[in-house]
RNA sequence: GCCAGGGUGGGGUAGCUGGUCAUCCUAGGGGACUGUGGAUCCCCCGACCCGGGUUCGAGUCUCGGCCCUGGCCCCA
């Protein structure tokens, strides 16, 4: 028996329905946002990876040489390829882009709760605006798309700005291994770590400002900063669009290409794995050979989100079973026409058994059946049945298809 | 890469202090039923993750691998 790889996983059709009903929501949350879908390759250049995000993660990715000698690798993320795609083909578009995505992505990581080898991200890439009303934007874009989804979750703002200043005199790796250790508020070995460094001092302040719930908290124990201005008045949008958020100025981010404003939403029910959205203001597409471009955007680990909501409720389409012996199997065919015509979701019974094996299996599923026999086909009639109310009629075809379709006929109608 | 727990018909399970034809539920197929409801009854289908070891004998003990679940690391 062969296996799926490890990590990936199947879909049946009452999974794909729930899946695709939720990406649908986060798909109109983005158009209503004015965001335009792009899609990019599978598979890119190793390099766009390596460039973005170290050669450290080449370990952590699906790379492989093509036939050719080629370099590549499964895309581990969207953001640089949608960057990479702005580089090449779209920088002469008038700027601001708005831009989403909806695709799978693949890491070769240790699969638990909330993570696998290969995942779907949503997403959305602000490119070209550098302002408070670009980063509210994405902030308020990620938290439609999510409460769109049907999601509960909290929405935690941050700035990068200020850890970097109370950090700047440490050297790259201190800095690296103090921000590791904030991002998982390992305080008592944040303490240690500082005293080796022989900065003691920075502690308290440091303490204070992951605790910090205001700016003007956090600006206390920094001092105004470059950025500050811009970072109120985005708070002052978010506030004004109503969005239900906190601060938090611990947020880490892994990465050195964000410049500023970043966020993360954090669900429950999720495990060690409870991010949901991560996402901030960036400066990328200079690594790819372009304009130093400002940028903002987000990822939604759409796994997550599927595993953090639960049973997802499926609007339910009607459905109408048709069946029929030999003698009607032409006009069952025909009917079925006409009710997928009209909108309807009509299921021939393909078993060529009994009507009473047909009607049992029509009342597992559907909502109204359609009998066509000997006696109906030769009459140019079919029998229809509600299998709700078990009252069955014999009616013309039309007449069954408008009833199926909550349409009453009215006979007067008719004249 | 590390840790813990786990893998028995399609799904869910019992057996697990070696030895009955491996239990039950459910799903699936067929029949009772050649024109009408989810019922009932009967029949059928179908499993010990893979490989080595111990043993007269392994689903059971043991080792390795693979996979699953959760956690660590990482998390772009």
């Amino acid at each position: 028996m062969l296996q799926r790889p490890r990590g990936t996983r199947d879909f049946l059709p009452h999974e794909m329905e729930a899946r695709s009903e939720v990406e649908g929501r986060m798909r109109e949350a983005a158009r209503r946002f004015g965001y335009g879908q792009v899609r990019t390759p599978a598979f890119e250049e190793l390099e766009l990876f390596t460039l973005r995000s170290g050669p450290g993660i080449v370990n952590e990715m699906y790379s492989f040489e093509d036939k050719g000698g080629r370099a590549l690798a499964l895309r581990p993320e969207l953001t640089a390829p949608a960057l990479r795609l702005f580089v090449n083909e779209a920088r002469v578009l008038p700027k601001p882009l708005r831009w989403y995505y909806v695709d799978d992505c693949f890491r070769y990581e240790r699969p638990q709760k909330g993570r696998y080898r290969q995942f779907w991200q949503f997403g959305a890439e602000l490119i070209g605006a550098d302002s408070a009303a670009a980063d509210a934007e994405a902030v308020l874009l990620a938290d439609a798309a999510l409460r769109a989804a049907g999601l509960d979750y909290e929405m935690k703002v941050g700035h990068l700005a200020l850890l970097r200043s109370l950090l700047a005199d440490l050297d790259e790796g201190a800095r690296r291994n103090v921000m590791a250790l904030l991002d998982k508020r390992e305080m008592d070995a944040l303490g240690g770590a500082l005293d080796a460094l022989g900065r003691g001092d920075l502690l308290g302040p440091l303490r204070e400002l992951v605790s910090a719930t205001t700016l003007d908290e956090a600006f206390g124990v920094t001092g105004s900063l470059p950025g500050e201005g811009r970072l109120r008045a985005t708070a002052g949008l978010l506030e004004a669009a109503g969005l239900d958020f906190s601060f938090n100025f611990g947020i880490v981010r892994g990465l050195d290409y964000y410049t500023g404003m970043v966020f993360e939403g954090f669900a429950a029910n999720l495990g060690a794995e409870n991010q949901v959205v991560g996402g901030g203001a960036y400066r990328l597409a200079h690594l790819f050979g372009g304009e130093d471009t400002p940028s903002v955007g987000f990822a939604i680990g759409f796994d997550r989100v599927m595993v953090a909501l639960g049973e997802v409720p499926v609007p339910r389409r009607t459905v109408v079973a048709v069946l029929s012996t030999a003698e009607g199997l032409e006009d069952a065919f025909r009917a079925a026409a006409a009710l997928r015509g009209a909108g309807l979701r009509a299921e021939l019974d393909l078993s060529g058994r009994g009507l009473g094996a047909q009607m049992t299996r029509a009342a597992k599923g559907a909502d109204f059946a359609v009998l066509i026999g000997a006696r109906e086909a030769s009459a140019g009639v079919v029998g229809f049945k509600n299998l709700a109310t078990g009252i069955q009629e014999t009616l013309p075809l039309e007449e069954a298809v408008a009833r199926a379709a909550g349409r009453e006929v009215s006979a007067a109608a008719d004249r």
